[in-house]
Parts: C-alpha cells; structure tokens; sequence
DNA sequence: TCTTGACCTTCAAGTAGCTTGAAGCTTTAG
DNA sequence: CTAAAGCTTCAAGCTACTTGAAGGTCAAGA
C-alpha cells in the first residue's frame, strides 16, 4: 500500500488525476483511512487503472469507459461503440488531412507574399457535396434567368426544403463572352438524395457529386452581376501576384439568393479551383 | 440590415454563437439599438466572419484570431504560428493513425471472441522510445543480476535522474532454458540524448531507438521472477486462443523495480509484438 | 520532543467554445 | 389586438482535468 503521491509515480499518472478519478467513481484507491482521508493504493491496482488508460487511448470518454469496467456493457453494445469510435476516428484523419493542406497553404502563401493579406480573398478547401444540377448553354442573360427563374420554382415545389443547400453555379466557359454560356446550376444538397427532377421533356436535374477542392480561392461578391466583374478580377489578380494556377472550372455559391425588387443585396461567393506553381 | 436569425442562416452559423462572439469582442454587429439591445448585421459583415471561420478550421483558437483580426499580428508571428499549428497536426495525424489501427484490433478481438476479456492480458500499442541500453548473452541468473546492478549504479551516477525513464529489458533468445540468455537492457529515455556510458573496457553503453508496436500484447507481473512463468503462460495461450502471431521480441519494463528486501513487491510489464493472423 | 518541510486533504474556480434554458421584452403576421 | 416567433441577458452545463488556497498529517533530523 503507498500513498497517492507515489503510486502516481510509478503509475506515470498525476496525483489530481487519480483524485478526480475517484471522485467520478471510476478508479478508487484501496483504502481510505478514516481518520486522515488519505488515499491508499495498491500496486496491483496498476492492472485495473493501465485498462482504464487503454481505453481512455482509443479514445472512449471516461463515462463508457466506467461502464466497461464495471462490465455493464454486452459485447454488441461494445462493438457498436467501437465501430461508432473508428468511423469518427477516420472522420478526424480526413479532417486533419484537409486542414494539414490548408495550413501548408497558408505558409506557402506568406512566405512569397511576406505579409498576411487582408483583402477580401481568401483560400479554402471545400468538402465534397452533392448537387442537384443540370448543365445547359445558354445564349443571353435573359434566356438564363428565365430558365434559373422556373427551376427555382419547379424544384422547390418537389423537393423537401430542409434537404436543399444554397443555390450554385457551375462556370464552364468564358463569361465575358456574351454570349453561349456554358453553365450548370441547381441547389446543393444537405445530405445525398436519389432523385431526379424534370423540368421539361428534355431537361432533367440529376443528383451528381461536386468535386472537393484541396485549395480555392474564394471572394464574396455584394450586389449582382454587374459588380461582378470586380470580383473576378480581383481573384484574378490575385492568383497572378500569389503564383497560383486555376485548375477547374469556377463557382457561384448564392450565399443570400437575389429577390425581387432587392437585387442589389444579393451575395454571391466565387469560387476557383488552384494549385500553387511549385517553385 | 438583418437581425440576428436571418444572419445566422445566412453564414450557417447558429445564433448562440454570435451572441458569443459578440460577447467576447470578436465579432460584433453593425448596430446594436440602444433601446432594445437587438443586434443588427449587415450581410458586407459575412467577408469578415468568413474570414475568421477559416481560420478557425485551421485550427487556431479565438484568441490569435482575434488579435489576427486586429492585425496586432507580425508576418514572422504568424508564421510561427502557422509552423507550430501544422506540427501539431502532424502528431494529431499519427495518434489519430496509431488510434484508428488500436480500435480496429479491438474489433477484431472483438469479432473473434465474442466478448470482451476481462483477464490481465491487454492489448496496447506502444510508441517508439530511446533506450540507453547493451546487448549481451549471459550464462546464469547470478551473472545477469550482478550485471544490472553494476549498470543501474554507473547510470545513475552518469545520467541526470530527470532524463532516466524505467528500467527494461528485451529478450532475444528463449528464456526457458536455464543459460545463454541473449538480454538488452538499460533505461528507457525521457528526450532523445547523444550519450554513451562505459560499463568496462569491453562493454558500453549506446542510446538506439526501442522501435514503436502497433500492436502488443501486454501483462503485469507482481512479484519476482518466480512469477514470471505465469505471465508469460497468460500471454501465450491468450496469443494461440486470439488467433495473433508474435512478431518480435519481447519486453519487460520494470514498473516498480526491485529494491533489496522488498523483491516480492515488484511489478514488471511484460510486452510481446504481435500481429492478427488474418482470417 | 519539537520542528521543519514534504505530502496529503477538501473545496472552489478556471480552462475552450460553445449550448441550453429560464424569465422577460419586441416585433410581426393575421 | 393578440399570439407566435424572435430577441434580450444571465446562469449553468459540457469534458477532463489543472491550479491554488487553506489547512491537516507524516517522517526525519536536531
């Protein structure tokens, strides 16, 4: 039997952890004497608090893990624990992964540039999300907003809200022609759904996955089109000072949708695929 | 101008969060009406609170992004911000890798025997460590303890106590037999040193790297080596039933190491490599 | 035997980044 | 005009501890 101080020494364990573990009942001391109060552990203990630290290593909260040892917990239960544990587990990889990619990024981008940029572009990454889409070309902007105009509608009446994202585009081509636009558009999509929507013969919106991003580069733009063409350049110019490269096509995210008779509130986020020009 | 709902569903950020931000100064509304304490934002805020979710998803805490927000920060602080944020997520990235291949062997334990054991044996998955250590083969048991002891004084005069780790030991050869034991042993290392301690003319001592186990199965022995036969017979009937494999030699750390006259109250961790023999 | 210092006790508060809930006021739609 | 939805502040709760204050206990040396 030693005393709280030394069986933390030998357990590699802090003393207020081994107290607090006792508090929440999970791991008690031998003996308490109760003149003194002082804690009384024994060195066989060290198997039962070294299964305790095992499970606490994979991650389990001390909660379960108290009903672990104090065996209340069925085999199935503690495979649907683990299964939940490993697909977190493997949630967190990816997470970090991404965000490993955007830190590396960011001291790319300061080391050319030597300074924080404080503009309003910004790099991210953007996850994988399905988007309920349809890809056509149109000849003129009035032709386009009739056809977003009518989709809007027509999906929003056949699909369930609280399943529809943002509205979004996909640039194919060259906007500054005016003419012959490239694009795909329709809603993302909170959760991935099975479905199809037609809008008319001819045209029917699929559920497809838009691509992640490992890096974009992004800028908001407030007001509609015709503030536009700020927006793209200052992406533009920025990916050129930066040593960047565009590697796909562009997007719009509707952040807060035009209204009628409200255009000039609309935001707009842009979105360009890029890779730094390895020096 | 928008109240304090409608921008949060704007930004996809719920409302409490605001509320916070705004309560810890950093990231206030346009406008707060001085009568009714009503927040209002405008949607041009939605640049800088992107801004700042960004930089939240690399990782950093409120408090830099705050002072970052202010621009209170050096281009060289950031940078050793950044640095320290991608080791960081270096390590987060190996102990979420080394926790991942742990939970799965659980799992497969799991599949495999139907419940979960709740004898001494368990498994553990071990770090790579330096080891202050020499390889020798020793003919009987009063040469190998004469050896340690001789070692563990000239160690403990050379090396600064706060450096030293545990005590351990791993065995190459078969310790069944009574003689010709191939033993390297020494003390496990806090932090990597650049050392070596002469034990004699012949024998010295070297710092290498005691390599990580991705899986281990491991046991407590109390008690002296009169004991040991009964650990060692634990794992391995614990290895044939679970359907692993030994890959590598086994360890033996001395927890609480033997004092004179108190040999019976020693504790050693026994750890042996193995691997799942794949179904 | 006394003292000193190391060691132990409990209890309260702090950590980060929020969320939840209660009690009460304001705005908006019908 | 009323009801519902939305807003306010303030307090407490969450995890797994750590830190610190105020005070009691133990072992060794003088």
């Amino acid at each position: 039997m030693v005393r709280i101080g030394e069986f933390s020494k030998i357990a590699q364990v802090p003393a207020s952890q081994l107290r607090y573990y006792d508090e929440i009942g999970l791991f008690s001391p031998m003996r308490i004497d109760s003149e003194t109060g002082y804690r009384y552990y024994s060195v066989q203990q060290l198997a039962q608090l070294n299964r305790i630290l095992a499970l606490k290593d994979l991650g389990l909260a001390l909660d379960p893990i108290k009903r672990l040892v104090e065996k209340e917990v069925s085999p199935d239960e503690m495979r649907g624990m683990l299964a939940l544990k490993k697909a977190q587990i493997e949630q967190t990889l990816q997470a970090e992964a991404v965000r490993l990619n955007a830190v590396e990024s960011r001291l790319q981008l300061l080391d050319r540039e030597g300074a924080f940029q404080d503009d309003d572009v910004v790099l991210k990454s953007l996850p994988a999300q399905p988007f309920l889409s349809m890809r056509r070309t149109y000849g003129n902007l009035v032709e386009t907003l009739a056809g977003i105009s009518q989709m809007g509608k027509t999906v929003t009446q056949q699909v369930e809200a609280k399943a529809l994202g943002r509205f979004a585009a996909v640039i194919y081509g060259e906007l500054f022609e005016d003419s012959n636009w490239d694009l795909e558009f329709g809603f993302l999509l909170n959760h991935s759904l099975d479905l199809t929507v037609a809008l008319s013969e001819e045209t029917v919106m699929e559920v497809r996955e838009l691509p992640a991003v490992a890096t974009a580069v992004t800028a908001m733009r407030f007001g509609g089109p015709e503030n536009g063409h700020l927006s793209y350049s200052a992406i533009g110019t920025w990916v050129e000072n930066h040593q960047y490269r565009l590697i796909g096509p562009g997007r719009e995210v509707f952040v807060v949708p035009p209204r009628p008779g409200h255009e000039s509130e609309m935001v707009v986020e842009i979105q360009f695929p890029v890779e730094a020009l390895s020096a």
